[in-house]
DNA sequence: TGGCTCTGTAGTATTTCTACTACATGAATT
DNA sequence: AATTCATGTAGTAGAAATACTACAGAGCCA
């Protein structure tokens, strides 16, 4: 491990994949203003860690099982609103990005991006700034003006949105329950809002959306 | 880079996120019994780099763009038979693994793996092993001794296969069982088979196979 | 020719889903 | 301040899906 200098800026690498966080820590320490203040395999080891250590930047992996980066994101900008979050992602951002951003991300990446981005991004949120991607930045712009839904599951709230995302790969019931712990009923509820507010009839046309749209792999 | 050894197994990396490929080359070259042959984004870069380099072992991401994991095994097996592949895969191996091992693929491993299964996993496939988590184990047992259809669909038999068509337009049962004036019970039934036949475990992946192999519209 | 396996078919019992209803907050609007 | 709307949450009852079992005919193979 690099040796940790005083002047550096501390990243938070937080990932299930842990080949995922092998890059990432490789490409950090490769880099002399920056070093690695720890690791974590899900949300709520982010939070553990940031209880004992000085963090400077999280890099937060969207989709991680137990705690997802949502909600992760959620609770840290609770707890930490000035500490800077990168999300990372394997979806583009158009369909992602604005979300986090809402959240109260710093910044959103693909990770397909270049490692070169990846730093650029992490020294842009440590001083503060936001980095998002320029077709994303586009999107912002244009949308604010033009009519505000692109995508019809931009409608969704957060939590629908992380139901539409389960019922998207055929979760059950039961298992969308237990992994957001909430009742059966009120996932059943986020669904008939979800297919309402997208004018679907069955989840066979929540997954076809998603497949469609990218929002599924 | 690590100095290449004589003796190692050279590993062809191909993944399209910079990041992963960057944590598999350095968990490889930990091991002085390894080295990066090279290094792809995709599956023509990979049969690229074959034609120029001696490659021990190709470790190739599941869900890469222009050419997929499962398109550039197949090319890979038919150009070089004894060349053993690695599939990598966000995904759970009981979804999608027999399907890479029934094209030719000599393992399959999730990202969320340890490294060291990782390690384990390149040694076992050069020396002519296969690497299989023991779950998927079971199920090969009872499937693979078959001969291999070229599409999973193709097993089914002309009844299931009219079910498994509306299946995957999301079609309830009761829909279908009046198209076909059949009992619910027994469109139920053909279900159950095709689920059974095709290795999958939901709906949603009847719909997802469908779509992705332009059997539904 | 007897026995297997595959296919087409359906019933029963259980599990899961869905529609409908309800309520508390908080934000927005009048 | 009062009211309306959006959101997050869950209960109940009825509908739908599913698992399991069953059985008959067709074809196969030993």
């Amino acid at each position: 491990m690099t040796p940790e200098k005083e002047s550096s800026i501390k990243v938070l690498v937080a990932d299930d994949h842990e080949i995922v966080r092998q890059g990432l820590k490789t490409i950090i320490s490769e880099h002399s203003d920056l070093s690695i203040a720890g690791e974590a395999e899900n949300g709520n080891q982010v939070l553990k860690i940031l209880k004992k250590t000085k963090v400077d930047v999280v890099l937060l992996d969207f989709d991680m099982p137990e705690k997802n980066g949502l909600d992760t994101l959620v609770e840290l900008k609770a707890l930490y609103p000035k500490l800077p979050v990168m999300i990372l992602s394997i979806f583009p951002e158009d369909h992602y990005g604005t979300r986090f951003l809402k959240a109260g991300a710093s910044g959103y990446l693909q990770k397909s991006s270049a490692t070169d981005q990846l730093i650029d991004a992490i020294r842009k949120v440590f001083n503060g700034g936001k980095y998002i991607s320029s077709a994303l930045t586009d999107k912002l712009v244009t949308g604010l003006n033009k009519d505000k839904e692109q995508f019809l599951h931009e409608s969704l709230t957060d939590r629908e949105f992380q139901v539409f995302r389960l019922l998207a790969t055929g979760k059950k019931l039961k298992e969308m329950a237990d992994e957001l712990c909430l009742s059966i009923n009120t996932i059943s509820t986020y669904r008939s809002r979800i297919l309402q507010k997208m004018d679907m009839k069955s989840n066979a046309d929540v997954i076809r959306y998603a497949i469609e749209n990218g929002l599924s792999k």
